[in-house]
DNA sequence: TGTATAAATGAACAACTGTTCATAAGTTTG
DNA sequence: CAAACTTATGAACAGTTGTTCATTTATACA
């Protein structure tokens, strides 16, 4: 029972707990490259290094601290294929963020 | 012309425009007190400096960074009414992100 | 004018972030 | 095994953020 006043409709109500999460998750997501490979991820199951690399014109061991980064917070998953590794996202809630605000009129 | 692979409904495709706006909101509000301040402010309309100081139970010289950052970076106005700072919601997309957010059920 | 109250400001500092560069580690193939 | 390729890692560093503390500015009011 976390909180909830009921304000009828669209009920403006983040517990502490969910504003934590909200706010990990967008400070975790707000930087240009991570979005976008939230994007490229959101439609396409699963990348390696180097197709992020290319699509996104981002260099190797940045994106690789990227996208470490991301897995440590455990936004994405990896796994090896060969000489490959693969991201893919594990967070969907990440995906429904950006989704959200994609959507979004005003921007 | 950026991108399009044209995936039928509910699109996601932010341009890169929309993409650093959306970074510049998320990391300009990612932050748990100041999530809290929109939300306060979303409900409230305006509020003075210690009326939040109170209800967030947050000191009031960093609160007052928080605000002036906030107002700064032009999410929040403030106007002098007596002895009192009064501050109010200005970017209105940042109250609709959040709201997009508490509503967001896989939280 | 002096005191109290409200809020802003600025210095200082630790912690975190983004980036680059050089290097290492794992994998494939000849 | 060596060479080529793919990705990770770690040091270094500049820049930003969050916080605290002491001080200042602005207003009200006795």
């Amino acid at each position: 029972m976390t909180s909830s006043t009921s304000t009828s409709s669209a009920d403006m109500n983040l517990s502490v707990e969910k504003m934590e999460k909200v706010a990990f998750i967008l400070k975790t997501t707000a930087h240009p490259t991570r979005i976008a490979i939230v994007q490229l991820l959101a439609s396409q199951e699963r990348l390696s290094v180097t197709d992020i690399s290319e699509k996104l014109n981002v260099e190797q061991s940045l994106l690789s601290h990227h996208l470490s980064g991301m897995k440590l917070k455990g936004i994405l998953s990896s796994h090896r294929e060969g000489k490959n590794i693969y991201y893919a996202l594990k967070m969907r809630e990440v995906v429904d963020v950006i989704q959200c605000l994609a959507t979004c009129t005003f921007l």
